[in-house]
DNA sequence: GAGACAGGTTACAACCTTGTTACAAAAGAA
DNA sequence: TTCTTTTGTAACAAGGTTGTAACCTGTCTC
């Protein structure tokens, strides 16, 4: 391989060690599980209220959390011009891919602390 | 349902959701998902220099994780008295029980940092 | 006009977390 | 004797994150 395509090969490599480490500093935010958990329990478009009380967290905090999903095309979100207003939040296909790890990941949780208590 | 029958199974849903809340915000902590993951790619004993160096974070934020994982029986440490000393660190079967979670989680995140290049 | 509702945003103080630097311990090598 | 190694720890400044409180929109109701 000649030292421009090693070089190439690095910084594709680097590349999407970035994208990586992009993807776990999203998911470790605080609250994200929980977000997406919640989401996935339901297939049906969830509202904002409902969100944020089941993942049982501030406006703020669930605002930004959710503005990060749809900044990373893992929700959509749309706004329906009722009064007083309306918005349902819903996974994209390619967080509902994320599903199946969550939900295994989410029952070692719960087994784990069953079996703490 | 009595209602100090009622209040028991109260608080202990709560103190299933207060360990259930303590995973979650283990696991959301920085560098926490690849620490697990890099010590369940390899299922020998690892050093602290060989995660450190995996992880690729400092010393301090290392120690801080595998610590917590300690405390939280996930891994477990070995130290032997050689010069200069030689430290193991063991993911204990609960944690090598997440493996198969994680382990489709990163496929996720390495499909969707692949595709976003 | 005032209030209520959903779904936010903004500003900010308080708190949390991080990396850096310095340090330690123990024993063999130079 | 001083250097080297591994595996950390302590202290601290810099930066990041959080919740709270205040505010906003737009319309229907009282």
């Amino acid at each position: 391989m000649s030292q421009e395509q090693s070089q190439r090969m690095q910084s594709m490599c680097e590349s999407a060690k970035a994208h990586v480490d992009d993807l776990l500093v999203l998911l470790s935010k605080s609250k994200m599980l929980s977000t997406l958990y919640v989401m996935n329990c339901d297939p049906d478009p969830m509202r904002f209220s409902e969100i944020k009380k089941r993942v049982d967290s501030s406006s703020t905090t669930v605002a930004r959390r959710l503005g990060e999903l749809e900044a990373h095309g893992l929700v959509t979100r749309t706004a329906y011009a009722t009064v007083p207003s309306t918005v349902e939040y819903t996974l994209t296909r390619d967080a509902i891919a994320l599903q199946p790890s969550l939900e295994s990941m989410f029952e070692w949780v719960l087994n784990r602390a069953d079996s703490s208590l």
